[in-house]
DNA sequence: CCCCTATCCTGAGGGC
DNA sequence: TGCCCTCAGGATAGGG
């Protein structure tokens, strides 16, 4: 499940690699997973042209040619993008393959196919309807004071509900907004809008401190999250209450209560968080 | 308009 | 050992 500490962690161990490469040949291309344009023209879009720069923007992975079209990579659920040797197998479930002149390969693989892959300029994306309108980034120096502030002001949904939503706060998801929750001591289940000013702030300043711990474990790989090279994240292993429902809280023993919020699996403490 | 639920999909894990 | 059932969830479509 990767978010955005996880897409952030890949686009850092990429870009080295993948800027100044170039797309030698489209290896192999499921179409499945291609929603935008049709599967002959992303082809003839990326192979001979050089990767220019990597951008992340919430849980999407911006791969910049030289043709000012990105190739855009969402990776769901379980959906990874790493660079490996050209001649090594593919794994099964492999649906895009960029040979680069580097003698490297860079695969995106997604058992679930939840993920996609998009190839256009930002404004052609946004205008066909593929790239959604995304909120504002836990790391914007204005994010505690703009738009996520105004709508856990005034929204009458769960705080966790409002958390998720990727058109307020951008790269958010089920982890991280427990772990913002429980930080903050906010209970996920509460009405954003009876929340106090002083909870509201604290829940603001949570979600970029979870985050950031997050980056510097590269990331948390519950399941089938990995890193650029194919590698484990670390933060797993140092998580308050995601995955630990009917254990102790770290902070007061007492045991985690898991429950669903927003139709996600939600863990929280019940004398932590009132 | 707002909010919730069902849906997509595969693999992991539990029960028997 | 193996089979079957359930569950995990990001985004989106559709319903109330």
């Amino acid at each position: 499940m990767p978010e955005l500490p996880e897409v952030e962690t890949i686009v850092r161990d990429l870009r080295p690699y993948l800027v100044g490469s170039r797309v030698e040949a489209l290896v192999h291309l499921n179409p499945v997973v291609v929603r935008y344009p049709d599967p002959q023209n992303v082809a003839a879009g990326v192979e001979g042209h050089t990767v220019a720069w990597l951008g992340r923007r919430g849980k999407f992975i911006q791969i910049g040619l030289d043709s000012a079209q990105e190739l855009v990579v969402h990776l769901g659920m379980s959906g990874t993008l790493t660079l490996e040797l050209a001649a090594a197998p593919a794994r099964t479930h492999t649906h895009l393959r960029l040979r680069l002149n580097s003698g490297s390969e860079l695969r995106y693989r997604d058992p679930r196919r939840f993920g996609r892959v998009l190839l256009g300029t930002e404004g052609e994306l946004e205008q066909a309807g593929v790239m959604p309108h995304l909120g504002v980034e836990p790391f914007d120096p204005d994010f505690a004071a703009g738009l996520a502030a105004e709508v856990l002001r005034t929204s009458r949904r769960p705080v966790k509900a409002v958390l998720l939503d990727q058109g307020v706060i951008a790269g958010c998801g089920n982890i991280y907004a427990d772990e913002a929750c429980f930080l903050a001591r906010v209970r996920p289940g509460r009405r954003a809008w009876r929340l106090t000013a002083a909870e509201r702030r604290r829940l603001l300043l949570a979600l970029p401190i979870v985050m950031a711990e997050a980056i510097e474990r590269r990331g948390t790989s519950f399941s089938d999250y990995r890193d650029g090279f194919g590698a484990k994240g670390q933060a797993f292993e140092t998580l308050f209450v995601y995955g630990r429902g009917g254990r102790a809280c770290v902070r007061c023993r007492s045991t985690l209560r898991q429950v669903r919020i927003a139709g996600r699996t939600t863990v929280f403490c019940g004398r932590c968080q009132s």
